[in-house]
DNA sequence: CGTGTAAGGAATTCTGACACG
DNA sequence: CGTGTAAGGAATTCTGACACG
């Protein structure tokens, strides 16, 4: 995935946008940053910019939450996912 | 490309960001959209968003202007190319 | 813990215009 | 024709804080 980075890992959208495609409040977006959720870059001037991989995991951090989880949690769940993924043969496909 | 749209397509990306990504001054972007070489979106509010094809594309518009193209001629091409890609077989990949 | 909101300031974007060549 | 710039206003984003539960 890192390596395979084409336009989904490109961090240039600013949090107005994100706020509308996940449909979370900018209050949201900025918070789960601060819980290490999510990464953005920020401009010169310090404007977050996010990339659509961003956005997914905004979406699914969104579906963790209604279900009571905490952020904790996801990020623990995250990290795990990760761990996993450097042990897989890179066989992923999409 | 129209039925293929991933992320490239996606008009989330502010024209600061734009202009940084292109090295082109927001002028001359703007200036291409009177000419009818690019066709952001606008917010609800009246910004303009791009996608990342339209980064490309404003490429390619200013390596041709480089060369002494004027605006009007790469429009022209592009209207051409894009009846080609109509009546090409759908085998294009990447 | 997760999220809303009002507050004040800084950075971004927009349009129409004057300028030069 | 293609691009720079100063001008004034509108929209966006940022941080730190108070609030509720």
């Amino acid at each position: 995935m890192p390596l395979n980075s084409t336009y989904k890992d490109k961090k240039v959208i600013s949090i107005g946008t994100v706020s509308e495609l996940t449909g979370l409040s900018e209050r949201q977006i900025r918070y789960y940053e601060t819980r290490k959720l999510i990464f953005p870059e920020r401009s010169k001037t310090g404007i977050r910019k996010y990339s659509f991989s961003d956005i997914e995991k905004l979406i699914e951090i969104a579906n963790h939450l209604e279900e009571g989880v905490w952020t904790a949690e996801i990020r623990n769940e995250m990290k795990r996912r990760e761990r996993a993924l450097l042990k897989e043969t890179p066989t992923t496909v999409t």
